[in-house]
DNA sequence: TCAAAAGTGTTATAAATACACCCATGC
DNA sequence: GCATGGGTGTATTTATAACACTTTTGA
């Protein structure tokens, strides 16, 4: 396991004295790479499991900040809409024996304290486009990378948990916030749209209806018989109307009265 | 203005070393008295500012078990079932100022630097029947009352907003969890049901279709042609069918494929 | 010409929505 | 009898959902 020097020891030191103690933020972020819905973790210098990002807040930031500032130190990715999946405070999220299980931490007893305390967690999901997903480790990182969300179950502390509860809320706000908007590149085509859909929704939907459902709603503007060569009948492509796209959104839900 | 005495100082002073700091949890309780929604807010002892009820989380509780805890006791009002409905900790959210603006609050000053720091609050919403909603005001405050959520929009620091987020979320989970169980007394009758859902959406619903999505769905028994005398025709009396109304909360959205 | 994937159409059922009409009560 | 609020029915439109059929491509 590496070890700190002296000097990152100081300088993690001075990051934690300027942080809400007992406070951190949690980041699930969502991209699709044709097949199936995939979160980056990330793995610390000093630890061998994966985690999802996460961090701190500094005593003059807002959450939303913090949530878009520790996620850049720890992917490098930027210009994502945060929103929040919920909050985690159970008595028992208390990790100090997993966190300073690991003997050869190499942290000093104070950062150790620091870090093992019993925390809230603020958990903030986002998604990206494939070509903006480029991952790149933050300092105190071995790696980041992307895994499908289906191999989620084995994350440090209770990550797992959080990635599920992060799910869950992009299903149900599949309908009200403009999810494709940060999913889809500019142009694609229906069945890749449909696949999408297939992963979030985590069943396979009607082709007819799904097409005849995305046509009716105008939200798709046709650019073009297809761009490549397929193996079978090309697809005809599209792209996001994003006006219409944003009022389609339901901003009223119906009651049936 | 009214002074603690010095044990009570010193009872607070205790309390506030078991607590996590910067961090509050704020209750927003709903009651439907017939006519409006209403909500519960205190006025602490040292204050004129109304707010809604709200503390800060022991070292050893959930966050949780700590708003369960905290509505207890400053409203007296137990065994609600209590959903988040957001965490709120922008830059600004820093209100030293309104604090301790107020000359007399008759805290020491490491009392007053504690409850001025800048905060990260989370919010839970509960629901309460017209009958289990009698207030009494806790150790620390003047009184407590009920007030309609139309007239929530002055209450201390950013606590109107909360209330207003409160709202949304009721309303976008009136289809999918058991809000009826909570709100309406043993027997009801479904004009009396109505005027609920009307106060919820903010808006006049169609009694026939309202009548007929009700009864079609089968949460309803029947129990009698009413109970006393009325103006007009007697309305109809029912209870919830506890298993069915669970059963018939939507799990599950429709997409149209 | 065949398989495979894309694209289109048909139909039955259920839900949403707008109303019109009748009923029971007190005054 | 009539105003008022409670209760019921009907008709139109729209959405859901299942599924059959056609088209285009490469091999």
């Amino acid at each position: 396991m590496a070890q700190f020097t002296k000097e990152t020891i100081a300088l993690i030191r001075e990051e934690l004295k300027k942080c809400i103690p007992q406070l951190s933020i949690n980041c699930v972020i969502f991209r699709f790479d044709g097949e199936a819905l995939q979160i980056p973790v990330v793995q610390p210098m000093n630890a061998d499991a994966w985690s999802i990002p996460g961090g701190y807040v500094y005593q003059k930031e807002g959450i939303h900040d913090a949530a878009k500032r520790i996620l850049f130190e720890q992917t490098q990715m930027d210009n994502l809409i945060l929103s929040q999946f919920g909050t985690f405070g159970s008595a028992e999220r208390e990790f100090s024996k997993e966190i300073s299980g690991h003997t050869n931490l190499g942290f000093p007893k104070d950062i150790i304290d620091w870090i093992s305390q019993r925390f809230v967690t603020i958990g903030y999901y986002s998604i990206v486009q494939l070509k903006k997903s480029k991952l790149k480790p933050g300092l105190f990182f071995k790696e980041v990378k992307w895994i499908d969300i289906n191999d989620a179950d084995k994350l440090a502390l209770d990550h797992s948990v959080l990635v599920s509860e992060a799910v869950q809320t992009l299903r149900a706000e599949l309908q009200s916030r403009p999810l494709l908007s940060s999913f889809m590149p500019e142009t694609f085509t229906l069945p890749e749209l449909q696949k999408l859909y297939e992963a979030i929704l985590g069943r396979p939907v009607d082709r007819g209806n799904f097409r005849q459902r995305m046509l009716k709603s105008n939200i798709l503007i046709k650019i073009g018989p297809t761009r490549e060569k397929t193996k079978n009948r090309p697809p005809i492509l599209y792209r996001l109307d994003h006006k219409v796209y944003l009022d389609s959104l339901t901003h009223d839900i119906k009651y049936g009265f």
